[in-house]
DNA sequence: TTTAGCACTCAATGATCGGCAGTGCTAATT
DNA sequence: AATTAGCACTGCCGATCATTGAGTGCTAAA
């Protein structure tokens, strides 16, 4: 059982790729009359068998049982996701779409990410996950006060984040505009782009003298900018298209599904996966390298969205094991450097993937 | 088969009403041996079949197969709803949970609605559903100008629904200040308050004419509004606690579930179930009563949230036939209640439930 | 090194068969 | 007239068992 795979033969890695691709095509455990069929060797069943059987005794293939046929190991896959696996190319349609999700220059990530949500999820036809990382050091760039009745205004914030909050604020009594337009000043002049550790009491204070007879509004206001800035820094898990997890039979059992979608409540586990990721390539965590307990039958593949250096969201896919890995991985970096903006321009590369399929070279 | 419920003898309601509700607790058939241990009435179970017997000819009960207890109808539930269920009374803890949705005055309606989903669903133990419906006539109440950089600015709009949407706009060229702020003054005198039909093409020109110089920011302006109000006009559909539904056992088929999960995106039968539905009560939709096709084995319970009159949202609970009616009753009313504000303090009367489970009555 | 042949294994399928929970009917009881 | 005891009947459920067939491992020959 050594699991050296630089040891493989070219012909074992044929072999081994034929299973994977015939394995995550129809989910049925592959035996050898089928690759004596469909594969171009002139080889015959038992030739194959033998291979089999040492690719087996490597760690790469199981057997659900004696009498079955052979799947894939999630060191099988592994193997295949970093050196068999042809790179899958996007159609001129599915590279349209999915850089037409920012092509009306929204700016606001929740839309987008909703948007991709939905499009990732209909172009793998695998569930989507969509991941708002935590943030720290959110800071309120710009306040504007819109008067709205005397005693309600809406203050609008936009955040580092470059998205946009707003909270209605209700005071207990009327406030003049010329207060307002004062009370936007001095936001815009103390509390501006300050983080919630340095808004600190002296700073309140003076907020409030400031403001002289209405310091009154300074205290909602104070707590309506940790409210914004604790909802943007909470981090958010969306999945899409959940349900698609139902097309494949390696979800029949209902604990697993149920486990899975409760993911969506806690998703600390999630955000902490993300965070520790590596932020410039696709990141595929197959079965058990994966730290979540619930995804331990499944594979995450993902990718997090830069922009200006910072990580501003991830998007992905989760599914079986069994999962086209070369489309979804192709179409999750295609869409994460389309949210990032093709500015850059700079081509990521793509796990260890060759980029063209001539992966059969000679071996040592 | 007469289905006419009012002739049904008090014990006959009475035994009605004992097999629903322990169909509803148990998910088994109900026997007759079941209902003379548990029914305080001094009957053998020769009698009790008798009645089960009549109950079924009349439409209320079925068998799943010569040799089973009987399960509830559809008609037998709607029966049940209608005129046995005893109303539950939410205790304390749960009230309050409740009332805690819109405690702390976050008037923005995604919020709350959000919350509420999460809620419903924890306290039902049921799928819950929140449907922002399509809205008609919506208008940009005020316009905020905030300038990013030079040749980007951010439109800040209040619509009528009260809630706060901003776009990014990007300009060709560089805009100064001034700009901006007489670009704002024009926005709130002249398309503030209009709906999409009452903003003309003379309109527009004025606007152009009146910017002078600027008048290349006029369009990629109306195209925001125009979306902002599209996107606030599509209506919303969002499900919580998908994996709820995994837990009963009427959702073992794997189809259903998916069709279920399915609506998400096509939303829009459901939309217009709800804006159809009665307004003023907890509309119950038991199984085949509903109009969407998905949901012919489930149940749908909602209630329109209303605010100065107009419809907000919804609320509800979507789930197997065998549902705790009574409890999901209570819960969606209450929190619609709750949303609404409860400033009115009118109590809707529930669907046609008498108050106090003493239905027992004399019958003709 | 490859291959043909063959015995072997085991999941899946389908038929058979009591057990059993609950019914409907009839006749006896109140 | 209403209720009940008795009893035969029905049909689901689970267990058992035989059959089938795809796929294997091994051995010996090419």
């Amino acid at each position: 059982m050594k699991d050296n795979g630089e040891k493989l033969t070219p012909r074992r890695r044929l072999i081994l790729k034929a299973i994977v691709e015939a394995y995550i095509e129809s989910g049925e455990p592959v035996g050898s009359k089928f690759l004596t069929q469909n594969l171009e060797l002139g080889l015959s069943p038992a030739t194959i068998r033998n291979e089999m059987s040492a690719l087996e005794d490597m760690g790469f293939l199981t057997q659900p049982h004696t009498s079955a046929g052979r799947i894939p190991s999630e060191a099988g896959y592994r193997f295949y996701v970093n050196s068999l696996m042809r790179r899958y190319d996007l159609t001129q349609k599915e590279r349209s779409e999915l850089s037409g999700v920012t092509e009306n220059k929204i700016a606001e990530l929740d839309k987008v990410l909703e948007r991709a949500t939905k499009l990732i999820s209909e172009l793998t036809n695998y569930t989507s996950v969509v991941v708002k990382p935590r943030q720290t050091g959110i800071t309120v760039r710009h306040f504007k006060v819109v008067p709205l009745t005397p005693n309600i205004f809406l203050l609008v914030m936009l955040t580092s984040t470059e998205t946009v909050k707003s909270k209605h604020i209700h005071v207990g009594f009327d406030v003049d505009n010329a207060t307002l337009e004062k009370l936007e000043l001095a936001l815009n002049l103390h509390i501006a782009g300050k983080t919630p550790s340095e808004i600190t009491l002296p700073l309140i204070m003076e907020m409030e003298q400031y403001l002289g007879e209405s310091e009154a509004l300074v205290n909602p206001i104070i707590k309506s900018i940790y409210e914004t800035i604790s909802e943007q820094d909470t981090g958010e898990l969306r999945f899409g298209g959940v349900n698609r997890l139902l097309e494949y039979p390696e979800y029949g059992d209902r604990e697993q599904v149920k486990d899975l979608l409760g993911m969506l409540d806690n998703k600390d586990d999630f955000l902490d996966l993300i965070s520790n990721s590596d932020k410039d390539r696709v990141n595929v965590l197959i079965g058990s390298e994966n730290a979540v307990d619930v995804t331990h039958n499944s594979t995450l593949v993902f990718k997090t969205v830069q922009k200006d250096g910072k990580t501003i969201g991830a998007i992905g896919v989760i599914g079986p094991c069994r999962m086209d890995y070369s489309r979804v991985i192709a179409t999750v970096e295609e869409l994460a450097q389309s949210i990032a903006g093709a500015a850059g321009g700079t081509s990521v590369p793509l796990t260890n993937a060759l980029p063209d399929g001539r992966n059969e070279e000679k071996d040592n």
